[in-house]
DNA sequence: TTTCTCCATGTTATATTATTACATTGAGTG
DNA sequence: CACTCAATGTAATAATATAACATGGAGAAA
């Protein structure tokens, strides 16, 4: 895992194995302490999520669910889902109708996401400067802003280079 | 219309009916410029998100077709929105799944949106700012940007002032 | 004119995503 | 013990979106 360009998360080499530990370790932590519960489904969503590192529709999820030995009805997936995206552990990318796993947990953020529309890696980054003008923007004109959503698609690096050979 | 402050519209009193009329003449200079055909249901399609001025489903602009005398098959309205998304007259707002009209067609613009929870009216600002810091970020990393959606929710600021009465 | 081609539309069917509603379980509490 | 409440089980259905193929009609090519 490389510290020193922290921004980006998804499209850099890192030892998975230890990343997904971590990140169940932080949450097992964040949610014993705020009282939350991290029941078998949710926990092996996380996982599922953290596995991928990719975004994963909710039936995707599911069915990677019932093969786990769990039940096959949607709202399985769903409940999972809602719980982890209410407290941060992941996040929906609208634009795909999907899921991925936060890279940043704990944190109170404002995640922006890159979507690579060949290998569908998403890559979670933090959005300091551009939330502070879209934030002005709106507020000059007495709108709140509760929620902001900020997704790129296009081509990651990776892609760019295996395209051109 | 006010001009003076451009770059936000949708929370301001204007003249609905000149706005429309403005709209329509434009996108139709503005296909028989370049070639587009700006046919009746496309036409009638842009008219309802004209007129409602806030998301539409597709189902609920399919039901209005129905009632103009079109048929009632999901494609008409699907095609005909995906026309307008293409061409710039109409944008997708991906956290309600719904579409809106443009408010400054044919400029070739990333737009951001401000969504009110409680009205449901969506307004469409320019995005200079953050949009080159997010690009910046991407760009760095190699990631090349092709499409930014950025949709906030929130009240705005009629629906605060409402409620605190 | 006739045929060809292409775009737009008509139509049927189905895929994908998401929610509602109600039943059941099981841990912790009074 | 029985009450409560959160979590899960289950069935049904709603809402959103697309695939696939047929039809029609305008303009170009023959």
């Amino acid at each position: 895992m490389n510290k020193k360009t922290s921004a980006l998360v998804g499209f850099k080499q890192h030892n998975h194995g230890v990343c997904l530990e971590n990140a169940i370790n932080t949450a097992e932590e964040y949610c014993s302490k705020n009282n939350l519960n991290l029941t078998p489904i949710r926990k092996k969503v996380l996982e599922l999520l953290l596995q991928e590192h990719r975004a994963l529709g909710a039936y995707a999820i599911l069915a990677m669910l019932r093969e786990q030995g769990f039940s096959n009805q949607p709202p399985l997936a769903y409940r999972a889902l809602d719980f982890l995206v209410e407290h941060g552990f992941a996040h929906k990318i609208e634009k795909l109708n999907a899921f991925v796993a936060c890279s940043l947990p704990g944190a109170n953020h404002s995640p922006a996401f890159l979507i690579c529309k060949k290998c569908n890696t998403v890559a979670e980054t933090q959005t300091s400067l551009h939330n502070i003008s879209f934030n002005e923007t709106a507020n000059s004109t007495g709108f709140q802003i509760e929620q902001t959503i900020m997704e790129a698609q296009g081509i990651c690096k990776s892609c760019t280079e295996t395209n051109q050979i």
